[in-house]
RNA sequence: GGCCCCUUCGACUAGCGGUCAGGUCACCACCCUUUCAAGGUGGCGGCACGGGUUCGAAUCCCGUAGGGGUCACCA
């Protein structure tokens, strides 16, 4: 038989983390077995509906490669895809379950019904629909369903005995019946209820595996007894675990981080996302912890997903990414996907493809997502970088040096990574000072920040003539005071007093060397 | 509160009667080193508790505790 798995969601808000984990599960089994996988939109609350969020949750699908075969977009066989459209199929099966004894008319008001459970908490009862309206002769009902009355449809549950149903992680699960309280299927506006909704599609739609988060286990023996009473076959119920927050409640957007957006725009991968979720709850037989999602499929198996409660951490997600970042994907393709951040942010990129990829390369071990890496990039694509603190305190300190590096440097013959190492280290011998002393403040001058690639690296990538006119930049910046505010603007005022100075005028001294 | 699910290092997990209880993240130390990272090596740290079953239990059973979910005309 074809395996066909479904990912149901929402159309509520922000894609969120806890879709993509289910998904990825559906996903899994149903490429495993080479069945098929449904995308199908519950907008079945008109409340809650939000406009874009079906496309968003649709889009993100894509960005993670987990396409559906099946979708409102898409179409399929099993259309229509979002229940809003399926109104007539859910109104067909409620008939056939009211004409067959299943199912009846209600019509307690909102008011009724707290009233009812207002006093159901008074005596300390339990809380539920009583079925008073299971009494309503079935021809009252008619006529007054047929004179506009508002009501709903409810199931008929049983009074007494068990419902039992078997989960594939979790063994049978009984439920008493009395716990099961006539549930309402078909809202009083016309719309069915989630219960009756996936009944209906997950069967017609020929869903063989309902893999969903376990919040659902309490209703499922709801849905059991309406496979019965429509007299249809099971299909298998796998309750994955939920995800949590750092407190081990359920996932939620209050509390942390759940919008798939959020983390796409932070420069997340997907292919770091899609890994960390299948390790939380899911296991390789062979105990690797990084692979794509063609590895799990391989070596997928239900059995091995785990029933504990896994907590969704951040920062361990911020490792698969970096690992991914820096290890695990081809250096042209995290490029690739970093540039349109450069761009973003006004970086002019040139038109050697090389020095992006020299970039990239020396920068991602230092990023543990692509924002991140933008971030630090920008002194490799302006000359007018600003200086932080702890730079001015290291040129301050270093102008010598750079004098005398520059003058090497503009002398070196052989400008490759061993030449200008060579240089370097001849230099810091020859003076008989500490290499950090002459390291840090050229650091300074190639970068204005005092945490960045290697010297060497750096003067390498940037070139002998935009280095020389690093530490020439610096050196003026130097000359004009170290001044706390814009480089730039000290610069500037540098070379006007230099000017002025040629002139032979003299003009007052901005301040001292610090 | 009723019902249901869950329980191995702080976090994610491997384990499915006999293991020195393994790995990863985080944390700490050391190494490498011109800074920051990355990388390497090592360390800290766990079977919730109590009963059984068994020659032998993290593994099987029962109970207790703790955590969570759910009790809607939301999904």
């Amino acid at each position: 038989m074809e395996v066909v798995t479904r990912i149901a969601p929402s159309p509520t808000g922000d894609p969120h983390v806890g879709t993509v984990y289910v998904g990825l599960f559906n996903y899994a089994l149903a490429r495993k077995h080479g069945g098929r996988f449904i995308f199908r939109l519950e907008d079945t609350d008109r409340q809650r509906y939000q406009e874009l969020s079906e496309q968003r949750i649709l889009e993100m699908f894509t960005w993670l490669g987990l396409e559906p075969d099946e979708s409102p977009v898409k179409g399929g066989p099993n259309g229509p895809y979002r229940q809003s459209e399926r109104l007539d199929v859910y109104r067909a099966h409620v008939e056939r379950l009211i004409a067959e004894g299943h199912a009846y008319r209600a019509f307690e008001t909102a008011e009724e019904l707290d009233a009812m459970r207002a006093e159901q908490r008074r005596l300390g009862r339990p809380l539920g629909y009583d079925g008073r309206g299971r009494t309503v002769p079935r021809e009252e009902q008619e006529r007054r369903a047929a004179a506009g009355e508002p009501h709903v449809v409810r199931l008929v549950t049983p009074d007494d005995g068990t419902t039992t149903f078997t989960d594939r992680l979790r063994g049978q699960i009984a439920f008493a019946n009395e716990e099961i309280r006539d549930p309402v299927l078909l809202k009083s506006d016309g719309y069915p209820t989630y219960h009756l909704a996936v009944v209906v599609d997950d069967h017609l739609m020929g869903v063989t595996h309902v893999i969903r988060a376990e919040e659902w286990i309490t209703s499922t023996p709801i849905h059991v007894l309406l496979y019965r009473a429509l007299g249809w076959h099971l299909p298998e119920f796998v309750h994955v675990p939920l995800l949590r927050n750092p407190d081990r409640t359920k996932l939620s957007k209050r509390k942390s981080d759940t919008s798939v957006d959020s983390y796409r725009r932070q420069g997340i991968l997907p292919e770091a996302l899609l890994n960390y979720l299948a390790t939380l709850g899911w296991s390789m037989p062979d105990g690797r912890e990084f692979f794509s999602v063609d590895e799990m499929i391989a070596a997928f198996d239900l059995d091995r997903i785990s029933t504990g409660e896994p907590i969704f951490d951040l920062k361990k997600l911020k490792f698969f990414n970096a690992k991914y970042l820096r290890e695990l994907l081809p250096l042209e393709d995290v490029a690739a996907r970093v540039k349109p951040l450069f761009v973003e942010r006004g970086f002019e990129l040139g038109d050697d493809p090389d020095y992006v990829l020299d970039v990239v390369d020396v920068l991602r071990p230092r990023a543990e997502t692509l924002v991140e890496l933008a971030d630090q990039a920008g002194y490799f694509f302006t000359e007018e970088f600003p200086y932080d603190e702890g730079a001015r305190k290291q040129l301050a300190a270093g102008q010598t040096h750079l004098q005398a590096v520059e003058r090497e440097l503009s002398m070196l013959e052989f400008f490759d990574y061993d030449g200008v190492d060579d240089m370097l280290r001849e230099y810091v011998q020859d003076q008989a000072v500490p290499m950090g002393k002459v390291m840090m403040p050229l650091r300074a001058a190639l970068t204005g920040t005092t945490s960045a690639p290697g010297v060497v690296d750096l003067i390498v990538i940037l070139g002998k003539r935009r280095a020389l006119a690093r530490i020439g930049r610096a050196l003026t910046f130097i000359d004009a005071g170290l001044p706390d505010d814009d480089p730039q603007k000290a610069l500037e005022e540098a070379r006007r007093q230099e000017e002025a100075a040629k002139r032979g005028k003299p003009v007052a001294k901005a301040k001292g060397h610090g």
